[in-house]
DNA sequence: ACCTGAACACCGTTCAAGT
DNA sequence: ACCTGAACACCGTTCAAGT
């Protein structure tokens, strides 16, 4: 009853495959094998224990990700259009994210991006430690907004709701439309791209970041 | 043999502990069961079963967060000054916000700070969904920044390192000195400092966000 | 070189039985 | 009302044995 020689490329694969559609707990090396129509121990030949698969799932995911090209008239709307592409890759893989982002390997996956947006921050006249400090400032908006969002579509139903908790407010709202602003849905894509803008405006604008003051 | 009567609280209490010191994964029924010198079973009696256990501590959690002041002059630097508080206190507790966040209950988490938030948005002069995407924003970029930091500072030793990646560039770099900053370590606090402020001033300031208009 | 089943030490959970 | 041990169906991993 044997099947065709087993390969790396083909137990990569098919965790891959496992992984994108069940999320990563689905991959156990019994499924796995299953899967593969194989016995459980061949697959540990191939690539050694559960932990080193998981390891080569995440290369494979910072090595899948297309390079991004800015696109926009002034350095300001480029930077915006990298931070955009770059949500949108992310978003496209989010159980391989969360796996690259548990494994500490973020910086490499943003390598690339981190390229383009320097260029840009270059040619928008910033130099050295402060240019540094806006490509970084960047690149941790797009990370953290990708991973709040994400945090917030896996939990729709939030318990009690935004809503709820709002009208129970000790103290009268000095805003109503504030309140039921905060207490309607968010539209993350628009968020996002606000948040963005007024990031790279407060640093590039001329209020740009004072390096040596650190007080509030 | 019979110890004490087992209480809710003091598994709650003996969980809580286990978590803070060895993270979740060494939350263990079995663990947990031999901590307390009772029988595994009979903490199911009491919690359910380990998913509600963790839910319970997750609760905890929430209800912990202290309620948050600002301080300062200028509705911006008492904004700031809740940024940083606020990742100040997430930062104390870094294996119980991680399960706050994975449960998606990160929004109810940050109650207290999004009410100081928006009162200070409001003596700002901003009202309705101006305000509520200022606040949010706020929120995000908070949140973001301590995901990311500590992403961070899990894995100290990436490979190959930022500098590694940066000296094998294909293109040359356009700015050596912004090269050598971005191979630098990096200040958390310092980088988190300067985004709120900018991601402040860039939404209060006089390029506000504009509603109407998204593209980049 | 590649694959296998048996075995080990773990899990979370259920359940009938105790007091 | 509270606690217990036995049992079940899972894990990841090791290892001696096969070809």
């Amino acid at each position: 009853m044997a099947r065709t020689a087993l390969t790396r490329e083909e137990v990569l694969e098919t965790a891959a495959a496992l992984v994108k559609q069940h999320g990563p707990t689905a991959l156990t090396m019994r499924r796995l094998a299953a899967e593969l129509g194989t016995a459980v121990t061949s697959i540990y030949w191939h690539v050694g224990n559960r932990e080193s698969l998981l390891d080569a799932l995440v290369e494979r995911t910072v090595a899948d990700l297309a390079a991004i090209t800015p696109h926009g008239r002034t350095p300001a709307a480029r930077i915006v259009s990298v931070a955009r592409a770059l949500r949108h890759e992310l978003r496209a893989r989010p159980h391989l994210v969360a796996m690259v982002h548990e494994r500490g390997l973020t910086e490499r996956m943003f390598l690339p991006a981190q390229r383009a947006l320097a260029q840009e921050v270059h040619a928008a006249g910033l130099r050295g430690t402060r240019a540094a400090e806006v490509v970084r400032a960047v690149q941790v908006q797009v990370v953290g907004h990708v991973l709040v969002e994400r945090n917030r579509e896996r939990s729709p139903a939030q318990s009690p709701a935004e809503t709820e908790l709002w009208q129970t407010a000790t103290t009268d709202p000095p805003d109503p439309a504030l309140t039921r602003a905060l207490a309607a849905p968010v539209d993350p894509e628009r968020l996002f791209v606000t948040s963005v803008r007024a990031l790279v405006n407060g640093l590039l604008g001329p209020h740009g970041p004072t390096p040596d003051r650190r007080d509030g």
